[in-house]
Formats: structure tokens, C-alpha cells, sequence
DNA sequence: TTCTATCGTTAGCGTACACTGACAGATGTG
DNA sequence: CACATCTGTCAGTGTACGCTAACGATAGAA
């Protein structure tokens, strides 16, 4: 995956309300109306929204006579997921290393003590 | 992990320059005044930026002297890891439905041309 | 204390974002 | 055809974000 997919994929998932509806068509495929239907806001910002998560990757769009259904992509966070993972293990890795440098710190002044 | 966690680490991660950072805290702990030499804007951005990613955890400050060393923070990204898990685990399941669901359209298409 | 180094905070500016209202396109129905 | 339904797009507005410059705070050295 790109970087400038990962880029807007997390810009994308950095608003709540898409995150909602992500989760809203993470379970059920809908039409658009149906999911503006579920929030307070105006039809257009929901059409907004979508069209934001359909070019992060993060939605597929499939037409049925005038109504568009709307489904989560898994593909789409797999970057995402790869992303966190890799991160993940390089600031475990730090985080052991710092301990074994005090530790080492530690038996350098138990050494000079010793021959001290 | 809270929902407010949840959205102010992933409004964080959504800017490409404190990934950056991140991804810099990441293998090396390192004082803000190196971190701020990596990049092509003020220092005073930077600090901001630590304090972002250092108010949604997912960095670490500790105080030496008169710097102050960051360094990531997995436990910060651990709740950003579960939140992609279920989204992905959901969207795999309503793909798979959607497919068997059309399996059975096809199958009762199938049955009636035999019973018709 | 005075000086220097390191760093965070504040005010201000330009841009990007979320939202609304009005309009236009595409698909079924009588 | 005319009409209604479902939906996307455009222009405008208010707010949030990223950045810079100036200032303030803290820790160590002379």
C-alpha cells in the first residue's frame, strides 16, 4: 500500500462521523439515503462523507435503479492494520532496549563499586 | 480504550508530520530539539506536534536536564489496533454474506427453471 | 547572580475541513 | 411524455488546523 493511501485513509477514519457510518456499513449494505437517515445532519454531508471514504479505499458503491449501497472494504484497512503493526513492534523494541541500557547502567555501577 | 481515545489518536496520526515524528520515537528516544533538526519547519511546530501525539499517548516525555526526551508509546497504539480489528472482522462478514446471498438467488433462479 | 541552552506557550495568519441550501443528473412509474 | 424518487455536485459560511514570530520558563555553567 502507498503512502499517500495510508494518508487518506487515516485522514479519512479521523472524523468520528465517518467512522460511524463506516461501522453503520461495516455489518449491513445500505443505500446512502438510509444512512444519512441514521444521523442529524444534512443529506449532502453525508453524501460528502461517503464520497471521502470511497476514495480512501475504505467503501465499495454498487447501483441498484437510482439507490447506491454502500458497503465497508476490507482491503482498505488492511494498510492501515500493517501501518499500526509495524509500529507497534519498533516501539516494543525501544522500550525493551531502554530497559536492558538501565539495567546495563545498573551492572556498570555495581561493577565500579566492585573494583572500586 | 475509550471513544475519545480512539478519535484523538487517530485525528494525530491523520497529520503526515507527526507520523513522521512517530515514526522517528519509534527506534531511538530522542530530545525535541533533535527531533525539530529532522524537519524543515519551526521548532515551535514540532512542539506542538509533541503535544498532540503526547496528549492522545502516544508518546512519552521524560525530563533530563534541561531536554526533554519522547520516545513511542505502544499502549497508545494498542486501542487504535483492536478498533481496525473488529472493523475489518465486520467487513469480512457481511462480504461473505453478500456472496452467499447471491449463491441462494442463484440457487432458488436454479430451482425454479427445474420446478417451472 | 548572570549567561547560555533547551524547550513550551501565546497571538496571529492562511488554508483546509464540515456543514447547509439550491441545483442538476439518473432511474423507475403513470 | 410528465412526474416522483434517489442521489451527487456546487457555492457559500463558520470553525478547526498547521504554521511562524515573539515571549516566557526552567536547568545548568561561569
Amino acid at each position: 500500500m502507498s503512502e499517500q493511501a495510508t494518508d487518506e485513509a487515516l485522514r479519512a477514519l479521523a472524523g468520528p462521523r465517518r467512522r460511524e457510518i463506516l461501522r453503520l456499513v461495516a455489518r449491513q449494505e445500505l443505500a446512502a439515503g438510509e444512512i444519512a437517515a441514521a444521523f442529524d445532519v444534512t443529506r449532502t454531508a453525508i453524501s460528502q462523507h461517503l464520497t471521502v471514504l470511497k476514495n480512501a479505499g475504505l467503501l465499495t458503491e454498487r447501483r441498484a435503479g437510482t439507490r447506491r449501497l454502500y458497503r465497508a472494504r476490507p482491503q482498505g484497512l488492511a494498510g492501515l492494520r500493517s501501518f499500526l503493526d509495524d509500529m507497534w513492534a519498533s516501539s516494543l523494541d525501544i522500550a525493551r532496549q531502554l530497559v536492558e541500557a538501565e539495567a546495563g547502567v545498573d551492572d556498570n555501577e555495581q561493577r565500579n563499586r566492585d573494583t572500586g
